[in-house]
DNA sequence: TAATCATTCAAGCGTTGAATTGAATGATAG
DNA sequence: CTATCATTCAATTCAACGCTTGAATGATTA
């Protein structure tokens, strides 16, 4: 062995954070953490060049944040395990807590307000009982197709002026999206709180939310 | 702003990711979970010069992971927050579950031996109050001053060998080091059971033990 | 104020990674 | 068995990173 144990064993370390260090990698666990998919849909995703897209699934392999399997003529990947959501998570929390920069890009989704504090999984599912909240799917109709919280209403971000009057102005609005890396619900909630709507976040995402084991509706695909 | 917003924010979260990508980074974390250190003692611990120790430590001050105060002359580093370790501790979790190298690379730490199960912090806590445990420390002399576990006996892995005759073939013998990037528990067990005493690793190491709140013992410097 | 010294900056060089293009692989369907 | 098609590999280009050397910074200390 030509290195030492010990740098041999950091540099594996190593291999798994710089399979994270690639915004186009990150974007594609963020696809792959709705639900396993194939080489040309998360291209399609992701704007990605399919070959493109497989080597950086590839390093993802390598780093065992991913597996694969075959499906016909397709290959499948989803992420190995939970760990790989759990380790996307804490880089993101570290990212938040601590890089003035990442505020200043959220606050400008926000357009200057304050953002409220997210609902948490455990409220939201207590308010849906109740019947007492309007749920938004801020998500392509896709990815609402293949699960969504039950109750949630899909809606585009392009078609929320359109939305806004069948809203009542008092009732509590959360909005979810994928997940802790899109911005889709944050701007959703910023859009909504202008028009002077109690708009709220959901923390997390869909995959945190089935994660949990809560319900996910899927609906039946006419394909 | 010529990236959008989405990137942006993915682009942060990787800057903390490339961070943790290079061997001699994770080397410095390591030596940093210890406790604070100036540069020129990084330096010296990492085997690196003064000028590029001082470029890593940029990046990791650039990712948040690491913050620095002044002290005299000197700057001093320190892990910005428990955080940091969390990230760390999940990097490995991720590469030992699932990459075969390192198993390997343990393994060969191992002479080929199954290793034990590791000792938990919380037992080994029960075990130094029932005074049924021998605890070796097999940090360096100046890292075992700075802190250690009370009752650890400070031995290196050289001196090891010479140890042998004063253990009592019976005892439990727990071993730790700097934690669990620090490869000299794993070897000093290997050694003690191939000489057919009961020795174990504990999980984790010192900064470990720290932050659960447990008492470490300093001596008195003599500076 | 001037000297001192730890640290950081700047420039250069070799290496590595990302994206593109075009060809090769390998499993299925006929 | 052959054709087909999604995926992967190989080779290239361009940019970014890591390490080294030597100079500059900036807070102490005399």
């Amino acid at each position: 062995m030509s290195t030492s144990p010990k740098t041999a064993l950091l540099e594996e370390y190593a291999l798994v954070a710089r399979a994270l260090s690639a915004p186009a990698r990150l974007s594609l666990l963020e696809q792959l953490a709705q639900g396993e998919r194939g080489v040309e849909a998360l291209a399609d995703k992701t704007g990605l060049t399919v070959a493109n897209c497989s080597q950086h699934l590839q390093q993802l392999r390598r780093a065992a944040l991913v597996t694969s399997r075959r499906d016909g003529k397709a290959v499948i990947y989803r992420l190995t395990d939970a760990r790989t959501l759990e380790l996307m998570d804490l880089l993101r929390i570290v990212a938040e807590r601590n890089l003035a920069q990442v505020e200043h890009i959220l606050r400008g989704l926000s357009n200057g307000q304050d953002a409220p504090e997210p609902v948490t999984r455990d409220d939201l599912a207590v308010r849906l009982a109740e019947g007492s909240v309007t749920v938004l799917d801020m998500r392509p109709a896709d990815e609402y197709a293949s699960g969504h919280i039950p109750g949630a209403r899909n809606i585009t971000l392009a078609d929320l002026e359109r939305m806004l009057p069948t809203l009542e102005p008092g009732t509590e609005i959360v909005a979810y999206c994928r997940g802790p890396y899109c911005i889709y619900a944050h701007q959703a909630v910023a859009a909504l709180r202008k028009h002077g709507l109690n708009a709220k976040r959901l923390e997390g995402g869909l995959p945190e939310w089935r994660e949990d084991g809560r319900p996910v509706l899927t609906e039946a695909s006419p394909e």
